[in-house]
DNA sequence: TGAAAAATATGATGATCGGTCTACATATTA
DNA sequence: TAATATGTAGACCGATCATCATATTTTTCA
């Protein structure tokens, strides 16, 4: 419980920094590693702070640190999401661009780093329920998102909603695939058979 | 170099009948707590054998009892499958019951057992390579008999590769919004949609 | 049958690493 | 200066996986 700043001014200089860079560096690890593959002695390896720095900026440990990323991810993808909506024509055209994004990590990182969240979600059980819970929330701002989106292309509610879900869950299976055969081929290919649905719709 | 036991010669009563035991403890574990989430220990525990033996059937460790792990639920689903489409009048109906399969097993598990390979796919990197190839070659063997399948209800072969594997996609990602949802509907949902495309390309 | 050989079972042991915590040092700010 | 925020270092205990020497069972075949 930190106390109140009354003034979020842009000041909140070297503790938030270091907050900072720790989440960012457990996101990385998470995300190519999982979370009980990332040892907390090797995230303070790479981001070079000592052990108990951890413990003042997440003093519940570990899981804390997990949420806090997942958080994270929450953020820097649903900001994806946005911006291939707002620069692509059609939604057909967005996913594409959302392809790209997951595309060139994988890429870039050798197939080990597909979504951050699901690596995550898939081992946050009953004994880390803020992390799970975290998680959950991340896949719904996400759908919201597609949904808001879907929705301003001209879709009813209800269309938009199923189909931002069956979207999501396309693509992140595609994403599994993809890394599992190391290439970026079933990625494209389930976001060209969304688009074969979302023509149907009449709204390709 | 151990012997070449590779002979799984139908008498071998006592030795395989443990060995089998292991595996099945494992996949169980596995599929709910991920492979890192699941320590020898709490396996052995649950499956009433003493440490020696697990290091007797498997010399090379965990991962190697984990590829086995990832064999049985290849030909446990794999299994599946088949029989979805035999007992199914088309492929629509197929999707739908293995979906069925599925989802037993997410609500008799309060959600949290999903898909057995996903959870050790995600988890296998470099450092466990022989963990991460038994999974890509389960996704592949399922990919295939989906595709075979498809293509005794008359679609082209082209076409049936490219919907087997986003059928699989879909499949394993709504698994995955599922289980953080805690509700199959994204499972059915999806089966719904992959309808829509089958029917599509006439062929309900 | 019976004894040698192979297969299998057993649990104590060790080296390593995990996350957590505590005590102290420094920096920032009031 | 006093008080708080942050950085630093390392000890702790438990859990992890792997190894080993030794029992026990099963198979082989003379």
């Amino acid at each position: 419980m930190s106390k109140n700043h009354e003034n979020p001014s842009p000041r909140h200089a070297k503790g938030e920094d270091t907050r900072k860079k720790l989440v960012e560096a457990a996101l990385g690890s998470f995300q190519a590693q999982g979370y009980r593959g990332t040892g907390l002695s090797q995230l303070l390896n790479e981001s070079g702070f000592p052990r108990g720095s951890l413990y003042f900026h997440f003093p519940d440990g570990k899981e804390q640190l997990g949420v806090a990323a997942m958080q994270l991810a929450r953020g820097e993808i649903g900001a994806g999401i946005d911006t291939a909506f707002e620069a692509a024509k059609n939604p057909t055209e967005a996913l594409r661009l959302i392809a790209d994004g997951f595309a060139a990590e994988l890429e870039t990182s050798g197939f080990a780093r597909g979504c951050p969240v699901t690596t995550v979600a898939l081992e946050a059980g009953d004994d880390t329920p803020g992390l799970r819970d975290a998680c959950a929330q991340t896949y719904d701002d996400w759908i919201e998102r597609l949904t808001a989106h879907l929705k301003a292309a001209g879709m009813g509610a209800a269309r938009a909603r199923r189909l931002a879900t069956f979207a999501l869950s396309a693509i992140e299976g595609a994403l599994i695939l993809a890394r599992s055969r190391r290439s970026t081929t079933p990625l494209y290919e389930a976001v060209d058979e969304l688009s074969l649905l979302l023509k149907q719709g009449r709204m390709s």
